[in-house]
DNA sequence: CACAACATGTAAGATGTTACATGATTGA
DNA sequence: TCAATCATGTAACATCTTACATGTTGTG
């Protein structure tokens, strides 16, 4: 569970509530990860019954209620041992629906088969220049990880242009 | 659900009993789409329950039990309309652990950080050189969509290493 | 005889998405 | 006043992993 130790490694630094916790969290990941409040507040409270947080509701601007996280002193200790410690996986992602669909390609008509490819190689080179647009609005005073995370992203959009563009060539 | 579609891909040239199912599928990918028997033996009853397969117990070679599962003509329909049809998602994974734990690496000594980079880059050149090796041990006989995913697989590793070898460098 | 391979499954949990439900506050 | 944003949550479902449980058959 990688959302866990986002939680955590923001409430490292300060507190935070739920609500501003997501936005921080994304905008930090330059929307290139978002989170569900379906899967926020479960881990919230799943994080508070294993006594790695602490929560307590403070009143907001008038009648406005926040639940607001602070980490423990084993929550600190756990975070700091993953951050330190713990193999953590990296993610080549092979396993998804157009990657199958392509091993039955040879059931449908070759023309159409080759539009599909043309056509996700289309939706990749928008995206690709969408990010790159989005990438080059970064300034010296945009985060390094952020920079690097949409980084990542293009690279691997490359090379997943490259891989149908062969593909095609084939 | 990709497996879903795995399944009634295979299952729509010719029945098959569950563990075939699962020898059949990893090997035609490679072993780079491993597939378990919790998910396997759940995802064929449910799609019995929805009538896209039919079950029949046969007997094997002596007093071993296979329940073979055939598409049924709805099964075939729903198949060949993904197949066809349907937008099929493909995956740019940035949301795992390693990349995440980068996002706090300020937090902890910059010496062990590029420890931690030159030792996922390390097991990157290794997984590379593994998969290369595999990749040049395919024959002319090899399937080409087996070639084909252990390309993007290779394509993906190396735009990973790019990453990080850009991050050591910055 | 022991061990690998064949064969089928369940239970529990991890990790997430989508849709629903509620209500206050702020700004146009 | 109306919509956007702020703020918190639940329920149902989807997808998948790990560990457990059971028994047969073929091979060295």
């Amino acid at each position: 569970m990688s959302l866990k130790f986002a939680i955590l490694g923001l409430l490292d630094e300060e507190p935070h509530y739920g609500y501003e916790i997501k936005q921080k969290f994304e905008h930090m990941m330059g929307d290139l990860w978002p989170v569900s409040y379906g899967q926020l507040y479960p881990t919230l409270r799943k994080l508070a019954e294993d006594d790695l947080v602490t929560m307590k509701t403070v009143q907001g601007k008038k009648a406005v209620e926040k639940n607001v996280y602070s980490i423990t002193d084993q929550g600190s200790t756990y975070f700091k041992n993953w951050l330190n410690n713990k193999k953590k996986k990296i993610q080549i992602s092979i396993k998804d629906e157009f990657t199958l669909s392509l091993f039955f390609l040879d059931r449908i008509d070759p023309i159409d088969a080759e539009d599909i490819l043309r056509d996700k190689l289309y939706e990749l080179q928008e995206k690709h220049q969408y990010y790159t647009e989005e990438y080059q609005r970064y300034t010296e005073n945009t985060a390094e990880y952020k920079k690097a995370l949409m980084r990542k992203m293009l690279l691997h959009l490359d090379a997943e242009q490259k891989w149908i563009q062969e593909l095609l060539d084939s």
